[in-house]
RNA sequence: GGUCCUGUGGAGCAGUUGGAGUGCUCGCCGCCCUGUCAAGGCGGAGGUCGCGGGUUCAAGUCCCGUCAGGACCGCCA
């Protein structure tokens, strides 16, 4: 080893060692007679002083070896901000290892550069204590994960990233394959299939840390190239895959974010998420729960809801604390915020302060009865607001208040920062509408129904339930997963339901129906977003925190410049515009969902 | 695909209703300085105001386009 000693391990029972270290100059405090140096390495940062003048032409990020001995700080010169505070080390030897240029960003706990500029000089960003600090975090978060599962049995699986295209889903990464011109890989959107496929391979007890892939827009939770903790089990119930994942979270929390995690997590149903919160990832912190008006409102002659009313729909309101001290202004901002995201309008009424009258537009098209009621209905208060939304479309309408609910969360102050409210949603819908008349899976088609709905869920699709669920802290979908279908027969009817004719299934998916002939177990699973889990776990906002080379919003990566243009050469070895020999199956057709776990 | 924000020396920011020398902090270079810890003092270098058009007597500032980064909607079932 080059050095003794780990700068940032050095305490006062140091004190008369002779040490050396290694690491790089991260200031310098140089008064002539005498010369400062904050040196770093990985952990942490000891102060070493130079009375040479040779320690002169050093600079910020020189990478260096010195030698000298741990002394005290003379009395009053210590620093309770540094672990290693009490000592420093009295320079006699000095190394340039190797000198810094310039630095293009400052290596600045204290100061943030722009993402671009970041991420083009990563390897500089990651000498500050907090971006580092997010990828050992993470680091530990895995092994966490690994001494859990192992505890349980579980096997790490690796599966292959060159593999088959998935029909429908997320767009698919594509490579071209040089020896068959045409033909084309794509890269795995996760694990599923090959994790059910383990499972008939008897191996019982499944996880990888799994890369996945994903060719869609990129936000801050989102990346193209992406981690889930993908775990899968055979001979279990959907308790025992829930059991097991809040394990997991409790672990996970308790150690990297100081948090006790009371068991078991509660859990609310899909329906009850929609209807109290108006979102399947329903945030707990805050109350400001949705009211609906359905009945309350029917023979109403305001247009908008007796629409809504007479279409089957729903008609709801969330309630604004404090929401009529807003000016005029703020109330029409809302329309505009409501309109962003494509509903018409947010109707609202507010509440008289003082007198707790009901004014707005919308209140002048009410009747005296149903504004006189509206108040205890919707448990407001005087001095608050009431923002309405009416859909033919219960979901549609109910996502808007759960947006605005989200909104007025923020605006007014009412979310904890430090909290973390878990739940698990229960109980999802097995189908949804497609456009065109038809079913699509929620989940993916492999899921089951639950037992109350295994036998009949032809009766009434839009009811059934499913065997799936997903874990959600603070707003963020953390997980989710499903207890997977292993009869043939409900299979098929599931594919029935979905349109899907028997040759397609076999086209799509023959090697897993295939399988499925031979034995099939019981098995359930569950997929962790593993970088949104360490995101927040790191208390981050943005997944590329916890990611070591992040790209861009535009799939950019600004450090290697990928992704580039290939040569002429390269393209016809790739075989990009080779003709395949059979022709192409038909993409996805009837809405067939994609067979990938939901976990982010 | 849509809406919005940002782009000014190496980094982070300011720059008014368009008006004469684009300013500040940090960093960088040189000198001084023996107890600092985001050290201090003095001096200095460094800028196509993202790019291209347009309006104007005059554009960092206004308009159009475009590129880059970010936030959101769509998308991600």
């Amino acid at each position: 080893m080059i050095r003794t000693h780990d700068a940032g391990s050095l305490r006062a029972s140091d004190a008369g060692t002779t040490v050396t270290l290694a690491g790089w100059v991260a200031r310098r405090r140089d008064h002539g007679g005498v010369i400062f140096v904050d040196l770093r390495d990985g952990s942490g940062i000891a102060q070493v002083v130079f009375r040479e003048e040779d320690a002169h032409a050093l600079r910020n990020e020189f990478c260096v070896k010195v030698t000298g001995e741990v002394t005290r700080r003379p009395a009053g010169n210590e620093n309770p901000d540094l672990a290693t505070g009490e000592i420093e080390v009295t320079a006699s030897a000095l190394e340039v290892l190797s000198e810094a240029a310039p630095l293009p960003i400052p290596i600045d706990d204290n100061v943030d550069a722009g993402d671009d500029i970041r991420l083009k000089y990563r390897y500089l960003d990651l000498r500050r204590s907090g971006p580092a600090n997010a990828l050992k975090l993470r680091s530990r978060a895995n092994q966490i994960a690994r001494e859990v599962l192992h505890g349980h049995g579980f096997h790490e699986i690796e599966t292959p990233t060159l593999t088959r295209s998935t029909p429908e889903g997320a767009r698919d990464f594509l490579v071209p394959v040089r020896l068959q011109p045409g033909t084309w890989y794509a890269l795995p959107q996760s694990p599923q299939l090959f994790k059910q496929l383990l499972m008939v391979a008897g191996l019982e007890r499944y996880y990888q840390i799994a890369r996945c892939y994903r060719d869609e827009d990129f936000r801050a939770d989102r990346q193209p190239e992406f981690t889930q903790l993908d775990i899968e089990m055979s001979f279990v119930t959907q308790d025992d895959v829930i059991a097991l994942g809040e394990e997991l979270v409790a672990k996970l929390w308790g150690e990297l974010a100081g948090h006790q995690v009371q068991l078991p997590i509660p859990r609310i149903t899909w329906t009850d998420a929609m209807n109290r919160y108006g979102s399947d990832k329903p945030d707990l912190r805050y109350g400001v729960e949705l009211n609906e008006l359905t009945d309350y409102l029917r023979g109403t002659e305001f247009r908008v809801f007796a629409g809504a009313i007479d279409a089957g729909g729903y008609v709801g309101a969330v309630v604004m604390p404090g929401g009529a001290a807003q000016s005029r202004k703020e109330l029409d901002g809302w329309q505009d915020w409501a309109k962003a995201r494509g509903a018409r309008g947010l109707a609202y009424v507010v509440l008289d302060e003082s007198t707790g009258e009901p004014r707005g537009p919308v209140a002048k098209n009410l009747s005296a009865d149903h504004l006189t009621g509206l108040a205890d209905q919707v448990g407001a208060k005087p001095g608050d607001a009431i923002f309405f939304a009416a859909s033919a479309h219960r979901r549609e309408a109910q996502e808007l208040l759960g947006a605005a609910r989200i909104e007025i969360a923020k605006r007014t102050g009412l979310i904890d920062a430090d909290a973390w409210a878990f739940c698990w949603v229960v109980d999802a819908p097995m189908f949804e509408r497609t456009d065109d008349g038809g079913w699509t899976a929620v989940h993916h088609p492999f899921t089951s129904p639950n037992s109350e709905w295994l036998d009949r869920f032809e009766e009434a699709p839009d009811r059934a339930l499913a065997y799936a669920y997903d874990i959600v802290v603070n707003g963020n979908e953390i997980g989710g997963g499903s207890v997977r279908i292993h009869r043939g027969d409900v299979q098929s009817r599931v594919f029935d339901l979905l349109g899907i004719a028997p040759d397609e299934a076999q086209d799509k998916f023959g090697f897993l129906l295939e399988a499925f002939k031979y034995g099939p177990p019981p098995h359930a699973g569950i997929a962790l977003g593993w970088d949104r889990t360490c995101m927040l776990l790191s208390g981050n906002d943005s997944i590329r925190e916890v990611i070591a080379f992040p790209k861009t919003r535009g799939g950019f990566d600004p450090l290697t410049s990928a992704p580039t243009p290939i040569t002429a050469q390269q393209r016809l070895e790739a075989g990009v515009d080779a003709k395949p020999k059979a022709p192409a199956p038909a993409a996805g057709s009837a809405g067939v969902a994609a067979p990938v776990e939901k976990s982010n």
